[in-house]
DNA sequence: CATATATAATAAGCGTGCTTATTATTCAAG
DNA sequence: CTTGAATAATAAGCACGCTTATTATATATG
């Protein structure tokens, strides 16, 4: 019961790791006539749903360290995405907004991430594709609790692997 | 089909980008004691299994570009995992061969490694682990063919910005 | 043989993530 | 008010991916 595995699970972080470089990789591809990133545009989509977001509460929502968010505001910044605006209420606080640039682009990256999510799973049948979205949430959860999620007994996964 | 999407499939990129860092981040704090990072054991275990390799094979095999392999494979000499040795054959290729430290080293990694795929899939049935991966695996087929795998329409992005 | 092309590896330089440390500001106590 | 801890942002420096360009060697062709 246990040993079953070794049936593509042994690969599941190989085959993750590639999912998301060939997605990030198509999509820069394909987003690259207009000069935003993978990681741009993710910031952008934040952004537009909560204008005027502190860098501290982006680096929360994205998940990622502050000095990251620090730096990927200053390329953007640099390219006329977005703009830092002092808050007067905190005068440790930047608050960033989009610029109209921005907001025309926001259209266009959501109209490519479709596109690439559509052409990735072309041949992945709805009952299919639901599943895979749950477990990939699931995964998201385990790996979002502190350590090791409810498995005492992971009997060591001696067997096949790699 | 092609608009019926908006139930988590929208958040697609997201989820697999997030299940990838998470994956990463804590298979490097299990494996940091050995003082490897994913990249790293990822071409361990590609040369475990084809001892004395080429880059340029290894760069196929691990779907990198050339220049990654060699810069990784500079740090894995200094941290002493690996060797280059010439290849008398060919005096533009350098073989690679895991040193004994990177052989004891490997038994280690699989375990983690199977640790952390087990850890992420707690609550996910042999069933749906089975479409999950499936799905991964069509994923990784489609957004490997060159460019847009059936979806013609790719109404070419023009719409905005610049 | 000579010249042209292809291949293996590397160099230079950038983007995006990280850790660790610093500066400016806020807030909580004394 | 002053001292000290916490917070927002940034700086410095590293890992690892990329593109583009260079060097050395191999191979194919005239």
């Amino acid at each position: 019961m246990p040993l079953m595995v070794s049936d593509g699970i042994d690969r599941l972080g190989f085959l993750i790791h590639d999912v998301q470089r060939l997605m990030r990789k198509r999509f820069e591809a394909r987003a690259s006539g207009l000069g935003l990133s993978s990681a741009q545009w993710r910031l952008l989509v934040r952004v537009a749903k909560e204008d005027g977001v502190a860098q501290a509460r982006l680096a929360e929502l994205l998940e990622i360290e502050p000095i990251s968010v620090s730096r990927l505001v200053d390329r953007m910044e640099e390219g006329g995405w977005i703009e830092r605006r002092p808050d007067a209420a905190d005068r440790r606080v930047r608050m960033i907004f989009l610029t109209p640039k921005a907001s025309d682009a926001y259209a266009v990256i959501k109209s490519i991430a479709g596109e690439v999510y559509e052409e990735s799973l072309v041949g992945v049948k709805p009952e299919a594709r639901r599943v895979l979205i749950e477990g990939l949430e699931t995964m998201v959860r385990n790996l979002t609790d502190d350590e090791t999620p409810s498995v005492e007994k992971v009997k060591s996964t001696e067997g096949a692997a790699a």
